[in-house]
DNA sequence: TTCTTGAGTTGTAATCATTACAAGATTGGC
DNA sequence: GCCAATCTTGTAATGATTACAACTCAAGAA
C-alpha cells in the first residue's frame, strides 16, 4: 500500500486520513515488531520534525476506536501496537523481551465466541515464557 | 483457610509468611473481584495501620514470582491481581469496568500448549465487551 | 539472654507512560 | 477565499510503579 491507498483505507474505516495518521499507520505496516509509542515517535520524528508524541497517542487511540489497530497490554509496562488482525495471539519472551505473533488454532478462538449473554468485541490471547532463541 | 493454614501454604510455596504477606494473600482469597493495589491497600490499612503501599507491591511481586498469584494486565491502566488458578480467562466490561472470570473451554487452553520450540510459563486469555448487566 | 545477620517493612523520592488542556494550524464545504 | 470543525502541538498534570535507604523484626549462635 502506498500513501494514497492507506489514506483511502483509513477513510473507509472512518478515520480522517491526515498526514500524521497516514505515517503512523504506515509505520505499523512496516514494523511488525509491536512497537511502543516511543519507538514510533523516535523513528517518525526523523521524517516529521514537528511531530508531537501526543499526536502519536491520539492517532493510535483513534485507530483503536475504529478497529484498525489493536493495543497489546501483555505486561504492565508500556502498551504496544499492532495492526488489527482477527485471530492472532501474542507471545512474550521473558528473556529477550521480544513479542512474537502466533496463530492460535482456529478452535481456540471459536470456542471463545460463546459467552452466555455477553457481547464480545475484543479477544486477546497472551502467552509468556522463553522463546526458541533464548532457550 | 485460616491464618495458620495460609502461612503453611505460603511456606510450602517458598514464601516466608510474614504477617503482611498473609494478610495480602488472605485479602485475595476473600476478594475475588480482581482488586488493584489501591483496593488492597485502602482496605488492609484499616486492619494494619502501619501498612505501606510498597509492602503491598512487594508482597504481590513475591507471590507472582512464586506462582501463587497472577497479575492481570487486561487494560493499560493499573494491574489487577488474582489467586493463581490454571485455566481461567478474564472478561472486562467496557461499560461498568467490572472484570469477570470465565472458564475457557478446555480445548482453548489445550490448543495453546503446543508452540513449536517455545517454553510457555503463563497463559492469559482476555476478552472485552459489554457484560450481561450492561447490555 | 544478648549479638548478629539477613530478610521484611516503611516512607519518600524518582521514574515513566499516558492523558488533559489550551493555543495554534489545517482542512473541507460553502 | 472564508469559516467552522477537526487535528496537531507542547506543556503540565496525573497516577501507577519502582528505587532507595533507614528502620524493624525474627531466628540462630555464642
Amino acid at each position: 500500500m502506498n500513501t494514497d491507498q492507506i489514506g483511502g483505507f483509513l477513510h473507509e474505516k472512518g478515520v480522517k486520513p491526515s498526514f500524521q495518521r497516514i505515517k503512523v499507520y504506515e509505520y505499523l505496516m512496516n514494523n511488525k515488531e509491536h512497537p511502543t509509542v516511543e519507538n514510533i515517535y523516535r523513528d517518525l520524528i526523523k521524517e516529521i520534525p514537528t511531530l508531537s508524541k501526543t499526536t502519536v497517542y491520539n492517532s493510535l487511540n483513534t485507530f483503536i476506536e475504529k478497529g484498525v489497530v489493536q493495543a497489546i497490554s501483555i505486561d504492565g509496562n508500556e502498551m504496544r501496537y499492532d495492526l488489527y488482525e482477527r485471530r492472532h495471539g501474542h507471545f512474550k519472551c521473558e528473556v529477550c523481551g521480544r513479542i512474537y505473533d502466533f496463530l492460535p488454532p482456529k478452535e481456540a478462538y471459536e470456542e471463545l465466541e460463546a459467552l452466555e449473554g455477553f457481547l464480545i468485541t475484543d479477544r486477546q490471547i497472551y502467552l509468556k515464557g522463553v522463546c526458541k532463541n533464548c532457550r
